[in-house]
DNA sequence: TCTGGGGTCCTAGGACCC
DNA sequence: TCTGGGGTCCTAGGACCC
């Protein structure tokens, strides 16, 4: 999709039409999610923070992302695109791989279903969509990047090679401004180059897996297949301050809703983390992790908090200005696995956190809130 | 008004095991 | 008569992607 977020909000606010619109955090420290195309026009890009895109563009219109929504459209997205072949592999919300290899005798060639897709975005969501047909995942969502915006580029087997040998090395599939700047180095700028050069030299520049994985893409090859249902390797949320904090009391409070966070995450996947990652920033932007791994994997958001304030504890932090708390949950692992020991074990925390899953689903995720989240004067940042 | 949030993958050292 | 060679797991950091 192009310019996702910010698209949908013009879909549903026709007035935004034709104007530049930012999505993004509105707060004093919040980056552009997602920018329009008229606020491209003005070099603003995402990622950049919005203080910065609103000195470019003062009259942008800045709106507060709204997941939910994007949420909603991403599936209708993905439910036009699973009616064209099951072989979908979705990226992100707005973007996907279709395998359509198997269907050409059933809905013609690939660009034609291409073509036929964008058409049924446009007028089933209202929404501007490019495609990429190619020979396999690599070239798809490179010739998609290269058709935006509202685009199709097809790119045939016969012209790979000299549709690839001038494009950037940015351009490569985990190429980005540090390892082309190493590259450049080397002399290195083009997929032409990178094809060119062996594979031993390019591994003492950039390492053994990179070195392989660079110099097949350069030469447009390609053998992952689309795999639609990938299980998640890890789960984790994390909050970037207003203003930096020193307040232990505020950082175990902070850790304690994202604990719930992500608990709740990990109970409705169904699944369970074995290891606890801390994540700080400090005011000047370093950052570090500490991690535990548990014996027995857990989806509690007492336990996640637990094991992330002790790893806090640890950093013996004495009042040292932080900028962003997040906790994470990987080694992830099916849930029931271990249902036997809740059997045995008195598993009130686990019942509890269900209950009030259940609770939420029905009444609002306000509905249930812990009281130590309540008043931020208030307790001594134990749960509850 | 300097730098979000949710992810994946790789590297490298050390522990530990056979 | 001072120390091999795997393999796996854990931890920390970093690059990259959307």
């Amino acid at each position: 999709m192009d310019a996702f977020y910010a698209a949908v909000e013009v879909q549903r606010d026709a007035s935004l039409a034709g104007r530049p619109v930012l999505v993004g955090g509105t707060g004093g420290r919040g980056v552009v999610a997602s920018a329009s195309y008229e606020a491209r026009a003005h070099g603003i890009s995402s990622a950049m923070p919005m203080a910065s895109a609103l000195r470019r563009c003062p009259d942008a219109v800045v709106l507060p992302p709204d997941f939910e929504r994007y949420g909603q459209v991403s599936r209708q997205l993905m439910e036009i695109l699973r009616s064209v072949t099951p072989l979908v592999e979705p990226l992100s919300l707005d973007e996907a791989f279709c395998d359509v290899g198997g269907s050409v005798r059933l809905l013609g060639p690939p660009e034609k279903v291409g073509a036929g897709l964008r058409r049924r975005i446009a007028s089933e969501l209202g929404l501007p969509a490019s495609v990429g047909v190619a020979p396999n995942k690599f070239l798809a969502k490179l010739c998609s990047g290269k058709a935006k915006p509202d685009g199709l580029l097809h790119l045939r087997v016969d012209d790979v090679e000299d549709f690839l040998a001038p494009l950037s090395v940015r351009d490569l599939w985990g190429v980005g401004a540090q390892t082309a700047d190493h590259l450049a180095r080397f002399g290195l700028r083009t997929f032409g180059d990178v094809a060119a050069i062996d594979r031993a030299t390019l591994a003492r520049i950039v390492g053994q897996a990179a070195a392989t994985q660079l110099s097949e893409l350069a030469r447009g090859e390609d053998r992952r297949g689309v795999t639609p249902h990938e299980p998640a390797k890890g789960m984790s949320a994390e909050e970037t301050f207003d203003t930096d904090v020193d307040d232990p009391e505020v950082l175990r409070r902070e850790l304690l809703r994202l604990a719930e966070k992500v608990g709740r995450r990990l109970r409705a996947s169904g699944v369970t983390g074995r290891t606890v990652t801390l994540k700080v920033r400090y005011a000047s932007f370093q950052t570090v992790t500490r991690s535990r791994t548990l014996a027995v994997p857990t989806d509690q958001a007492t336990e996640l908090h637990r094991e992330a304030t002790e790893l806090l504890d640890a950093l013996r932090l004495e009042r040292v200005r932080v900028r962003l708390v997040g906790l994470g949950a990987t080694n992830l692992i099916p849930a029931g696995g271990s249902r036997q020991l809740d059997l045995l074990t008195d598993d009130r925390w686990g019942r509890l956190e269900r209950a009030a899953d259940v609770a939420r689903t029905r009444f609002g995720d306000e509905a249930v809130t812990r009281g130590a989240l309540l008043d931020p004067d208030a307790d001594d940042g134990g749960p509850f």
